[in-house]
DNA sequence: TTTAATTCCTGTAGTGGCTACAGGAGCAAG
DNA sequence: CTTGCTCCTGTAGCCACTACAGGAATTAAA
């Protein structure tokens, strides 16, 4: 039994954060001391770095929690598990194609800097009218 | 002379977005009418339409700021924006490189799932020890 | 001209996922 | 017994918006 600071270490997830998953519901809430400290049981804490991982892998919180309900079942069904993933690594491909639009734009307008101190190329063409006026509506990320 | 629905159009900035930019500072306050509305000068729209392409370039606010106090400037010294615009490129770069790591982290995840109802390795492994510990204080982006 | 529809106003609160305090209490080592 | 560390609660801040509520002004139609 641990507590909160080394179920932090163990974890790898903020002591603050924690207290923020707890309050919100995401991981259940532990016991207490006689002077009212939460402790961690070892399966509290896998749960912890659960989310962590999760979150590394860019996972939002709702997702999480779904899978966390997935993991209390004794038929964990895989089939969920595999969609929400595949519906994430599309969000992902999306995210990176957007970058690479971004970079390659950003390429073009800074390239015209030429590093002196005059008037700035880039600067005026965003300023200007009809630049980039795609503007149907389109994916404000 | 346009109010701030046509300013929002013109622009390409959500209506609550600019009363936004205004609160924050922003853009300048517009002038008002006799009846207290908004009233945009097409200079004033032009640099809504510059914040919203440097946000579309996924600048962030400050920055913005900085290149807007810069439009300013007779001599808008090239060499700042472009240090700021590569700068910015490399976080796109780095983004980028990142996402692509998840991307092949979930990928080698998610294809142990074989879409039955069984226990889900996914999540298994995720949950089990020293999976992904390379736990020395990290970016957590 | 009256009414109905639309646009605009201010102010406040919510979003996600934390992070950073302030002000106090518990607890172990010297 | 004091020092210093960890922990507690509660609140506010971060970024860049977005979404109301409740009312006033303007415009268009009848």
């Amino acid at each position: 039994m641990f507590t909160i600071g080394k179920a932090s270490e163990q974890s790898g997830v903020n002591i603050e954060t924690i207290r923020y998953y707890e309050r919100e519901g995401i991981v259940p809430r532990p016991g207490r001391s006689a002077g009212g400290r939460r402790i961690y049981s070892p399966d509290e804490i896998a749960k912890l770095r659960f989310v962590r991982r999760c979150r590394d892998l860019g996972f939002p919180i709702s997702i999480i929690q779904t899978f966390l309900s997935l993991t209390e079942q004794d038929d964990r069904s895989c089939g969920e598990v595999k969609t929400l993933a595949e519906n994430h690594l599309d969000e992902i491909n999306a995210k990176i194609e957007n970058l690479k639009c971004l970079r390659e734009a950003l390429l073009s307008l800074s390239s015209n800097c030429d590093d002196g101190t005059a008037a700035c190329p880039m600067l005026d063409s965003l300023m200007k009218d009809g630049f980039g006026e795609d503007r149907s509506e389109q994916s404000r990320h």
